[in-house]
DNA sequence: CCTGCTATGTACGATACCGCACATACGTGC
DNA sequence: GCACGTATGTGCGGTATCGTACATAGCAGG
């Protein structure tokens, strides 16, 4: 088992889990329609209404899924990485996004064309099972965030939003302005200054020109709203079969 | 009666828009897993994390699903009529339900077990494919939801909740407490006194101990946010194939 | 009729956030 | 070192909404 990971690992290291769940053989199958790709802090992956001409499966990239409102603000309503697939419409049978998808963190990831992933749904193919089950969590964490945005502090929400994106990026360290943040979670930016500064003054984060770094893990959740660990579950819920999901 | 009701089922009228858009022989043999009910304004149907027994394709009756948070706050976060499948998440490969389930407007739906709908989920059946597509709409509504209740007012969120409400019922005229529309938008019930009298004053609507009268449904389009237009095409988008969506 | 429950209207101080403006700090390129 | 663009901190009046409390109105039952 292992050694068998290991081996296709040499060959070619699957960073994402989607692909990295796919069965040997689907994989080696499928992998002949990826093409790796350099996603760049701030690059657009879809516009608004555009038609979908690639989907991605992010390895150390992490890309955000923005609403924006007739008035221009906006607002993040997910976050996908190394967990998922971007472009999760042409899945659903739809060939245009709804909202915006923009690179939060620069990295790395595998595309593939949409038409190639149409030919590679196969009725019943693991890719399928797998893809189902990611739409389940998105529905899941997507709904959480109408109560997060409806309920919650810009406190919590942003020590919510670091976490998360602390988690993504494997690393306790990433960069991104106040400015972006502030527009996934749809506010002003001053509104995250002053949160950001709370968080700075309680040594939980360190901010220093669009470098971000989280000093205090725990204190973080514990500013945070419950809506943390509801995310991170459903994450965790994939990389494993638990029991509320069918098997298939 | 009985008899009258066994005989419309086996005659024809489907009020359910995915079991109608079934082609016929498809129909026919779903048809026998199906069991006619009775859903009361206030009723549970699924509780959070609780397993699903049945799914329930609406047919006059109105269902929301709601979001619970900690401290005991709720907001909905979808709204599943006619046009609609409650229990979305049995699809998705799910056996527990992450949100609360009521029926908003009293009226009937078709209900299924679990299990005979994941044994009619043969892969590439066309109910696959119409779940699949109703999955998209979902998906799309909720995260519009995220992006209108962070950024419109309540004045706007109810206006658009009321008309909404008033697509689903097919009726200008239905029943329901401000306390639960205010449980709805997540906001208390005092701000829907407010804003339901402004709308009142306006001649857009009559209220009266929980019976609201739609008078002015052009007036409430313009009071509405753009959120309700964004719904109501998403729901259309559902009865005909729109270019955008694949045909397949 | 009175009683009691539910639904609604209204008021008021508290607060979170807005919109905006402005000052300051950092970092890059010259 | 200096200039300039970007990023951040801060302040202030304005407003939507909160939390709460209380009064009234409609309706059902005895």
């Amino acid at each position: 088992m292992k050694s068998k990971r290991k081996a296709l690992r040499t060959a070619a290291p699957i960073k994402n889990d989607i692909l990295h769940a796919l069965l040997n053989s689907e994989y080696k199958h499928v992998h002949r329609k990826l093409e790796q790709v350099d996603l760049k802090r701030g690059e657009i992956i879809y516009q608004a209404n555009q038609r979908i001409k690639h989907v991605y499966f992010p390895e150390t990239a992490v890309v955000a899924m923005i609403d924006t409102v007739e008035d221009g603000s906006t607002v993040e309503v997910g976050i996908i990485g190394h967990e998922g697939m971007v472009g999760i419409n042409v899945f659903l049978g739809c060939l245009v996004t709804p909202d915006k998808a923009i690179v939060q963190i620069s990295g790395t990831a595998m595309r593939m064309k949409t038409s190639d992933l149409r030919k590679e749904l196969r009725f019943g193919s693991p890719l399928q099972r797998l893809l189902l089950r990611y739409t389940q969590a998105l529905l899941a964490i997507i709904s959480q965030s109408v109560a997060c945005s409806q309920h919650h502090t810009v406190g919590q929400r942003l020590a919510r939003w670091l976490l998360t994106m602390h988690d993504h990026a494997e690393s306790n360290q990433f960069e991104i302005p106040q400015e972006s943040i502030a527009a996934m979670l749809g506010v002003r930016r001053s509104g995250i200054s002053v949160a950001a500064g709370k968080l700075q003054v309680a040594r939980l984060i360190t901010y220093r020109r669009a470098r971000i770094r989280i000093l205090d893990e725990a204190g973080l959740k514990k500013k945070s709203c419950e809506c943390y660990r509801y995310i991170r579950m459903q994450f965790d819920g994939l990389l494993h079969d638990v029991p509320r999901f069918l098997s298939g």
